[in-house]
Order: C-alpha cells, then structure tokens, then sequence
DNA sequence: GGGCAAAATAGAACACGTTTCACTTCTTTA
DNA sequence: TAAAGAAGTGAAACGTGTTCTATTTTGCCC
C-alpha cells in the first residue's frame, strides 16, 4: 500500500471512529488525505473496499498483539475466553469504528469476498491456536494436520462471536452480552 | 398495513428476487406499486424499512408452513435439522431476494433494532419447539418454564445459522455449505 | 534539458436515497 | 352538503457514492 492509499485508509479510520459509518463521505476523506477524489477510487473500487483495507489493518494490530505469546489459561475454555475477550474489547474501545466495520464485513459484497474470507481464516487461526494451547504464530510451523473436530469448534465460535457482534453493532445488545454468547458457547462445546 | 403499504412491500420483494437488493429503486417501487414517492415515505422511514417488513413477511410464511404440524425427526438433532433445512431453502428458493434481506438484517440500522430482534425471537422459538419436539404455536399454550440450557443451544444454532447464511450471501460458501455448518453444530449440541 | 507516459488533480456529471413543497383528491364530520 | 383536515401526488431539490473528462504534475529516459 502506497503512500496515498495509506492515508486515505488512516482518514477513513479517523472519520469512522469519530462519527460512524455514514461521516465517512469520500470527498471528506479525499480533502482530508490531501488527494483527490479521483485519486482514492484508483486505489480502492468502493467505499466498502476502503473500510474492509481499514478492518484488515485493524485487525491485524489486534491479531499481532493477542499473538505475540501464548495464550494465557489453563484450559481450552479459558484461553478462548482470554482471545474472545481482547478481541472485543480491542473493537469495542471505538465503538463507531467497529461498527462501521462490521457492516461492512456484513455488506455482502461480492467484490470483497476474497478479503472476508482472509478475516475469517485470521480469526479461526487465534482461536484454534487458542484451543490448542499455542502462539498462533507457532501455527506456520507444524506442518499439516489440523483436527477436524477443533476446526469446527473455531468456526462455530467465531460464528457465534460474528453474529453476536452483529447484534451488537445493531443495537440488539450491550457489550458484556456479546462475550457472554460466545463463553456460553466455549462452555457447552470445550471440556474443561 | 394498508393496502398501499402492501403494494410497495409487494413490489420490492418482486424486484429484489428479479435483480436484488440494488435493483429495488425506491422510484421504480412507487411507479410499479402505483403510488408517489412521497407515499412510500409516508409509509416507510427507508429502503431498509421496507425489506425489513418484507422479510417479516416473508419469513412468517415459512414459519407458519414449518410450524404448523410438530416437527418431524426421532431426536432433537434431526428435528433441528428439519427446522434449518426448510427455512434455508425457502430462503434459498429466490436467492436475490435472501440476499437482500440479509443483507437489511445485517445492516445495523438503529431504527430497526425493534424488528430484528423480533426476527431472531421468531426463529429462536422455532427452534426451542424442534429441540423438544412440539409444534412452535403450542409455546403459547404452555405458559413459563423454559430451559435455560436449551434457549442457549437454540440461541447459539440461530447465530452460527445467521453467522452463515451472511457468509453465503456474501458469496463464502454455497447453499449445502451452509446447512452442513448448522448441522454440525447441531452434532455438538444435541444429544442424539 | 526536452519529451513522454503514467499518475494526480479539479471539477462536472450521474444515480439513487431522501426531503420538501405546492397542489389536488379523498374522508370525515358537523 | 359544505368545510376542514388528512392523505396522496408530481416534481424539484439535496447529499453522497460513483464515474468521467480535460488539464496539470510527476517521474523517467534519452
């Protein structure tokens, strides 16, 4: 990502957490990346795709800083708890933003399938290394076989935490009641 | 709802099944419903306010078709997925349209907090009566006493149900994917 | 340093959701 | 049945995402 795109992707940023979805109008962010508006729709095709390049780069701080060491927790419920938990609060500490982003997460866009299914796998990898008891960055390492039964339960998880996310952002639910879906969920689907 | 109000919902279901959720312009819902833009505002506070009441619609005749007789199935896991299976492919019968109606569920809007939620209730007694093997509408009979486990099991199959079929409109997986992705959470879940 | 292709710019223009307004047509009620 | 208010209408106008165009600037090669 060039120089232009990068501050085009901080405004965006910017304008979302400040004011939401909607405060993100593309002649404000241009104006404020110092480019024209023309500029920003060589770099990204759509509002969507700015905001899904935003989410990517979000989500890979947290990602980064949940990761660094292993999970902390004595038991596969704990530990899932523990990345559920940073996840969202990560999120929820700019609450436009994160909503601003899952809608676009949800948007169903089809021209940015590709980069939802990146989000998806980067949250699976977490919780499975979460499961296990590992450094999700350890994950590159062993090679091959995963568990099938672990993969399902990851998915379910992060399904559940997506959806409840979903909730949230439409005003369904509070915070606290989002990571009380997903730790239900741990506990009925991880043994202790 | 009016007569008018009925015209309009009509109509957009019609043009998000031909084409989807772009292809409902509100000036073409007017002129086809016969009535003036003003009207439909009059009625309806937004585009998502009408693809909302049409997915009330919409979905309270699939659940008055599945709820009508008690659900067939020997356990709860083959009851639940009875359940699934029928709403996915009615949805599934017009794919334009369920997209576009995920695609309004899923948008966050504030404004319809209120109808969402009553969607997810909709759903989530459905799927309380498949687990225990009642026909849905008895739930009014019997008055209180509800399990607190099997509400959670029902929540949690609704979210990775919602989770998915927003992945599916988004174009991550196909329809099979996404009842596969129920029932095997069903598998985990439900004693056979 | 001059020329050239690629990138950037300013700004107009278009589409569609939404709002507004002036006018007409119903419906109610006294 | 006449008056008043509610509802409907047609059309214009506005905001913002998106597209288009003509012009300028930039980076590079000879």
């Amino acid at each position: 990502m060039d120089d232009r795109a990068k501050r085009i992707v901080e405004t965006a940023v910017a304008l979302a957490e400040r004011d939401g979805y909607q405060a993100v109008r593309l002649r404000d962010v241009a104006a404020t990346a110092q480019v024209a508006l023309g500029t920003v729709y060589k770099r990204f095709a759509s509002k969507e795709e700015i905001l899904i390049a935003a989410l990517e780069q979000e989500s890979e701080k947290l990602v980064a800083k949940i990761g660094k060491k292993p999970v902390p927790g004595d038991n596969s419920r704990e530990r899932v708890r523990f990345v559920f938990t940073a996840l969202t609060k990560g999120l929820l500490r700019r609450p436009n933003l994160a909503k601003a982003l899952v809608r676009s997460l949800a948007s169903g866009d089809p021209n940015i399938t590709e980069r939802v299914a990146s989000f998806h796998a980067l949250i699976t990898a977490l919780v499975m290394a979460a499961i296990r008891g590992e450094a999700p960055a350890d994950e590159a390492v062993w090679g091959g076989e995963v568990d099938e039964r672990e993969r399902t339960i990851a998915s379910i998880l992060q399904n559940v935490w997506f959806a409840s996310f979903v909730g949230w952002a439409g005003g369904l639910h509070d915070g606290p009641q989002l990571l009380d879906d997903v730790d239900k969920t741990a506990a009925l689907l991880l043994a202790a």
